[in-house]
DNA sequence: CTTACCCCGGTTTTT
DNA sequence: CCGGGGTAAG
């Protein structure tokens, strides 16, 4: 494709004037002598990795057994024996992290030349990246813009709505929801198998489907999916094109090969015609991520995909010391549907993994903030403790307790930075100053802030836009032309659209982070956040200002724009010692001297859903991410479990996880709960106990403190017309103080807290505030937790 | 157009 | 129990 020779920059056509050069200097930097210096310290099976570059691989890294290390020194390697240059190597990730890490790491390795690696990012970026290059084969102008799923579903709900089908009934969301499942199938609209075709108003889902894409083209737009299956067309469609980049990619990594769907895997079989040295490095026990369209499959049937394939098992592992692995092998052990290995550990056997019970989610979060707190003294650092959970509205508990306990911690999750309204709105005001024709973006912000434009203009405007078949912000302006319109709207949109003119006029003229800082404060969008009294408005406008400063780095808008729809994530400065809570599915990849692993009951642990949608192949991804949060552990890994919590704000009780009967008890301590406030004292209180009649838990464990645990566990969930809420806590005797400040707040005085917004001091107590908060209630506070309001 | 209620749903999340 | 989204009234 001659489009391959128009851009200079192209490495496609690049002489590589410098390709000879980095080979040899990377060469004579790391092979002084004999084996080169970054083979070394590499055990048997990770050299073999590395050095098995001719034919298809397949690396079964279990937990903490270097993956990353083996993938970044095979490219090392490859690079060193010259036998390709930087750009010749494919290596793809999931995450843009994992694409950075990478990335950095081959440059700690071999210096600069990690950036001629131009082919190592994620599925989607090198898909962008093909894509661009031969959008017009796809129907689309270069400069294409990418949809996420927030523009996704305003876009489908005009679909719907054009086709008078009720959005009540068949919801944008469930609609994306089934696109977006079939294009992790690679299914265009006609390959939609009837049946589920069906499952979609009234049989009309494949055909809604091929109206969305429509006018995805017409838009010059693509959704996340299309990133993966317009390449995949293309590769289909231009065996021409196809070949170019068999010939450029001598080798191909991939990374987390288990995530892998079904567009990938095709995506990846396309481009591996070309060369069959395919490096796909990955761990069945890991796949996790089944219900958003992963095939574990992919990886089990690797050696049949790529026959004669080698398949080398990393199972050393240093992470963690021999109980934990002990315990995560033998629970990982009850899957059927693996490759198998056994993580051999390199260590001392350290502590057992410990199981306790709690009375419910209240004490949960109490002992284990207790623990933490008796860490913590013993000099271990916050940073290296995590708290896993299996759902996020597990976090809630945690979090106040922590906020109690004046103990620092941070979520990792929830709304993420480029998700959050303010941010997206920005991005918006962004996107139609650099192409006035974004109409996603228009919509988005064209009434925000309110600035009385509603939906009458909108149809308005929308009519005309589809009988012209011109952009929105093109047909605003010919209706100002025009006499159809109320002199109200005509007015404010009138200067939209000037105000548009102008900023779009300065994009060359003046630096994009000052154009962006003048776009929000002349469109009123600061202001509106000014004006908001709500608990969250300060931190938007400080998310405003954090968006303008991550712009800085950037040539221009447009590269900052193009950056962004790709990069979802912020990467979040450095920050105090904090303890950390986050998902069992967010910790993936990470690892913590102690681990606390909350909520192992059934029904949320393994979770109902996944059993009742997904029967046992749910339990077994159940059963992997239980393994997951277990191998996350260097020294100690905490499982508990509570009798009763809270579910849609009903007491619930609940038996102990299957999960805990599947450890090992040799490398297990089971732990009697304390006396505590939720135990005896409180009996009095509650009603017949359905728990008495509970299934009981059927433990293969047979210790005393198993056992009096398991008697321990006493009456349940109050009846009818007990008293909500729980036990009883006296916050303030169980405070350990780990914060000895006192900014002294005075009775009375306005403050500001992070999380629950402003309040009123009603009393002190030391550093410890009670504060009326105007939105949260009553709440019991440490004094560094909020600042004057 | 904005505000006040009502109803539904509530696992995990990247790009 | 809580929040989002959508509807109905001001």
């Amino acid at each position: 494709m001659s489009d391959f020779h128009d851009r200079p920059s192209d490495d496609l056509t690049l002489p590589a004037p410098r390709a000879g050069g980095i080979a040899a200097r990377a060469s004579a930097a790391l092979r002084p002598a004999g084996a080169p210096d970054y083979l070394q310290g590499l055990n048997p099976e990770q050299r073999e990795a590395v050095e098995t570059l001719d034919g298809p691989l397949l690396v079964l890294a279990g937990a903490g057994t270097g993956k990353t290390r083996v993938l970044t020194t095979r490219i090392a390697h490859i690079l060193a024996l010259g036998k390709a240059r930087p750009f010749e190597i494919l290596s793809v990730t999931f995450t843009n992290k994992a694409a950075r890490e990478m990335r950095e790491r081959v440059g700690k390795l071999l210096g600069e030349v990690a950036e001629g690696m131009q082919w190592l990012g994620t599925f989607h970026s090198i898909g962008t990246r093909i894509l661009r290059r031969h959008a017009e084969l796809a129907g689309l102008s270069s400069s294409f813009t990418i949809l996420d799923t927030d523009d996704q579903i305003r876009l489908l709900k005009q679909v719907l709505a054009a086709e008078n089908i009720d959005d009540k009934r068949w919801p944008a969301r469930q609609l994306a929801f089934a696109i977006d499942g079939w294009k992790n199938r690679a299914l265009s609209p006609k390959d939609v198998p009837a049946g589920e075709a069906q499952s979609f108003a009234a049989g009309r889902g494949a055909e809604l489907y091929a109206i969305y894409q429509a006018r995805l083209k017409q838009l010059n737009a693509v959704d996340f999916g299309d990133l993966l299956l317009e390449p995949i067309r293309l590769f289909r469609d231009h065996p021409d094109v196809l070949e170019q980049y068999h010939r450029r990619f001598k080798y191909m990594l991939v990374d987390e090969y288990q995530d892998t769907n079904v567009a990938q895997y095709l995506w990846l079989r396309l481009l591996a015609k070309g060369s069959t040295n395919l490096a796909c490095v990955g761990d069945d026990d890991q796949s996790i991520y089944g219900w958003r369209g992963a095939e574990v499959e992919n990886i089990l049937r690797f050696e049949k995909d790529f026959p004669g394939a080698k398949v080398v098992r990393l199972e050393r592992n240093y992470r963690s010391t021999g109980h934990i692995l002990n315990a995560a092998s033998h629970l990982i052990a009850h899957n059927q549907g693996r490759l198998g290995k056994t993580l051999r550990p390199q260590t001392e056997l350290g502590e057992k993994v410990t199981v306790a019970g709690a009375w419910d989610s209240g004490e949960e979060a109490r002992q284990i903030g207790d623990e933490i707190e008796a860490l913590q003294s013993k000099g271990h650092k916050l940073d290296e403790i995590a708290i896993l959970v299996r759902a996020s509205f597990q976090m809630r508990e945690f979090e106040e307790r922590f906020i109690t306990l004046g103990l620092p911690y941070r979520v990792i999750g929830g709304p993420r930075f480029y998700e959050r309204a303010e941010i997206r709105d920005a991005l918006a005001y962004l996107r139609v100053v650099a192409s006035p024709a974004d109409d996603l973006a228009f919509e988005r912000i064209y009434n925000t802030p309110k600035r009385g434009l509603g939906d009458a203009a909108l149809k308005q405007i929308v009519e005309v836009a589809r009988a012209e078949e011109i952009p929105l912000l093109e047909a605003a302006r010919r209706l100002l032309d025009g006499p159809d319109l109320k002199p109200k709207p005509r007015a404010t949109l009138k200067e939209l659209a000037q105000s548009f003119d102008r900023w779009s006029g300065l994009v060359d003229k003046i630096p994009h982070t000052e154009l962006a800082e003048q776009v929000l404060e002349e469109s009123g969008y600061t202001d509106m956040w000014t004006k908001d009294r709500s608990a969250e408005a300060q931190g938007r406008l400080e998310n405003l200002k954090e968006l303008v400063r991550s712009m800085e780095p950037f040539e221009n808008l447009r590269g900052f724009l193009e950056h962004i729809s790709l990069v979802m994530d912020a990467d979040r400065g450095p920050s105090e010692d904090a303890v950390t809570i986050m998902t069992l599915h967010a910790a993936k990849g990470l690892e913590f001297d102690t681990v606390f692993l909350p909520g192992w009951e059934e029904g949320l642990f393994p979770h109902q859903r996944s059993l009742d949608e997904s029967g046992r192949a749910g339990l077994e991804e159940e059963r992997r991410l239980a393994y997951v949060g277990v191998t996350r552990a260097r020294r100690r890994a905490k499982v508990w479990f509570a009798s009763n919590r809270r579910i849609h704000g009903m007491w619930q009780s609940s038996i102990p996880s299957r999960f805990l009967d599947e450890l090992p008890e040799a490398d297990v301590d089971v732990i009697e709960a304390p006396a505590t406030f939720g135990g005896g004292g409180m009996g009095g209180s509650y009603g017949a106990s359905r728990f008495d009649r509970a299934e009981p838990f059927k433990s293969t464990y047979d210790t005393p403190g198993w056992r009096r645990a398991q008697e321990n566990r006493g009456p349940a969930s109050p009846g009818p017309g007990a008293r909500r809420g729980g036990p009883v806590t006296i916050e303030g005797e169980l405070v350990a103080s780990s914060t000895a400040t006192s900014a002294g707040f005075p009775t009375g005085a306005r403050v500001f807290h992070q999380k629950f917004g402003n309040g009123t001091v009603v009393e002190v107590d030391g550093n410890k505030l009670t504060v009326a908060f105007d939105k949260a209630g009553h709440k019991r506070v440490v004094d560094s937790f909020v600042k004057a309001a």
